[in-house]
DNA sequence: TTTAACAATTGGTCAGACCACATCATTTTC
DNA sequence: GAAAATGATGTGGTCTGACCAATTGTTAAA
């Protein structure tokens, strides 16, 4: 996955990050799980443990995984990816950044939205009657939640996820807070009968 | 920056990357400087080389730093930071649903395009001719490489980092070896300079 | 049964060794 | 004198072993 062209000495500790990559995947480990030890894995890969511990740092720092002294290294949900504050640390301070990120943002709650929009008429009245009531019980207060919740029920699981972690570097910087009448929800509930995309469209750069 | 409500115990690699973040924005380092070698940080902080390494190691994975074997460490460029590629290697690893990641990457085909022509005529224009020129000099041979081509010039490199990713995750499924006809090129250009979404929707799901 | 002490496991950190690579000054060679 | 070989020095890359600290489970004592 990373570029290695020229160089046949790929670092021990990549080669580490790849392996517990397969691991992972291989063994279908979810968040919460516990990885090998530190010298289990050392000796298991035939390297050093300095080495395990290059690449457990780095994924820790990421957030990607856990360790709990000495009880041992979990993985970790990816929602709770220290990237936000790395990234803040490091790039957000780059102007374009900030940009790209609300705008493909953007891009995937509309293409999202039009995906619901493209199932059945049933599915979609339940699905805004759902919203009208989760909103009167307090559970739906933002638009942010509500455009989250429209989009986790849009089928496509993967653009959900980039869209969270979009989401939290997003945050801040949107103005989510403005007042959400059952006004708007019922226009919104409208909107997505008729297929009104513009109104959708209107809906989510609300907060901006 | 990083949550240490309970434990006083820092860890030692965590406090190398907050002194190094100090460090770069007093001495107003820029990317292509040169960091203190790990022996010297090691000697100046007053911890182990192993922990500077570590630090330096998470950095280095995210593309933050660069690391040349014998000769030093250096500041990168933010906007080369490898984070699409570690979220991507975690977020994409659960078996998610090959067709969602090939519906996102259409998404954002379709998105990066349509914001590609909100731009000046003449740049539209222009782009269109390198297409052609490309093609002909055998540089651009298929639809995924015109694709990228495009995303790539669309302006948001955020997304044009995701699509590569879903790419490398999708590639394999995609039948991408479709004869490419320079007529298919004339009418590509043709559809782009009328703003002709629908045919160019149809050429990005040839793949199909 | 409850409690206290202990052993084993695991992460956290450091020090030192050795290798590989890069650079530059020095020396040798032509 | 110029070019090529040489070697010293600095740097990252990796491994090993040591020791400390936190956690857990086992065992022995009350």
């Amino acid at each position: 996955m990373f570029a290695e062209p020229t160089s046949p000495h790929l670092k021990v500790y990549i080669s580490v990050v790849h392996k517990l990559k397969e691991m992972i995947q291989n063994d279908r480990l979810t968040s919460g799980d516990r990885l090998p030890s530190e010298r289990e894995l050392s000796e298991r890969l035939g390297v050093g443990r300095s080495s395990v511990r290059e690449a457990f740092r780095a994924l820790e720092l990421l957030g990607l995984i856990e360790t709990r002294h000495g009880e041992g290294t979990f993985l970790r949900d990816f929602r709770d990816h220290h990237l936000v504050e790395l990234l803040g640390m490091f790039i957000l301070q780059h102007g374009q950044a900030e940009n790209d990120v609300a705008e493909m943002k953007e891009w995937i709650e509309i293409a999202g939205i039009k995906r619901l929009l493209s199932g059945h008429e049933e599915m979609i009245k339940s699905l805004a009657d759902s919203i009208l009531l989760r909103f009167k019980q307090g559970e739906l207060t933002s638009i942010s939640q509500i455009k989250s919740f429209l989009l986790k029920s849009s089928g496509n699981q993967l653009a959900y996820k980039v869209w969270l972690v979009l989401h939290d570097f997003d945050k801040g910087k949107a103005k989510d807070g403005k007042s959400l009448e059952e006004e708007n929800i019922n226009k919104l509930k409208e909107a997505l009968l008729s297929k009104n995309i513009d109104f959708i469209r209107s809906f989510c750069t609300m907060t901006r």
